[in-house]
DNA sequence: TTTATATATCGTAATAATACGATAAAGGTT
DNA sequence: AACCTTTATCGTATTATTACGATATATAAA
């Protein structure tokens, strides 16, 4: 019963409701705003500023690779992680006018 | 193990994630644009312009109402809907916000 | 080559989300 | 009162998410 009825949806919907899930837990609020506060990529570090342990980090990375708001570039034996600066301005295009558009009438 | 880690990360980092769950998924999109389209508070009728049962779209409903961002009126027999002005405007605030400080630097 | 470091992935357990039928609750209609 | 309409809630099945230890992988350093 549980089985997702997405396809029902149309695909714009879809995009806004995945990028909205991308951002729906504070750990990877977290990790865009430690990206965001660094100015650079960042190589390392990113495990040992969140309270969750490394397997936990590595896997909301990737969702929010998979949303494609972030890109990690291998370097060394590090992994260097930034912003997607197109696909977050997109998102956030997206975002603001979907929030825009949704005029509240009370 | 899995425990919600959310109480070790700050208020306004949990709120934000709060806020985009809430919008994340097409349903909550797709009932947060019909409200936005008649642009008058719906009574009744969200049930039928939805692919999924009555019991589904009040459980999704009523989790917009938990995030603050609908609010229902019962009229008669029927419930009348709206998008809950002031903390939509919050929300689209606060998420504009975060966007907007999350720079990308490459 | 051995060792250390940094990440990703696998396996798995626990919890949350999604969906719906059935039923309850509340208000109107006859 | 009996009945219909609308919405919420309960119970429950299914799937997804979250979390972490263990392990694999890949690179650098000794």
């Amino acid at each position: 019963m549980g089985t997702s009825k997405k396809e029902k949806f149309s695909t714009s919907q879809n995009r806004l409701a995945d990028l909205a899930k991308a951002l729906g837990h504070p750990a990877r609020i977290a990790i865009l705003q430690f990206l965001a506060a660094k100015d650079v990529c960042i190589c390392g570090d990113i495990v040992d500023e969140l309270p969750l342990s490394q397997a936990t980090v590595s896997q909301h990375l990737a969702e929010l690779k998979q949303a494609g708001l972030i890109k990690g570039e291998i370097e060394g034996p590090k992994v260097c992680y930034c912003i997607n600066k197109k696909a977050w301005q997109e998102a956030k295009q997206l975002l603001a006018q979907f929030m825009t558009d949704v005029k509240s009438c009370c």
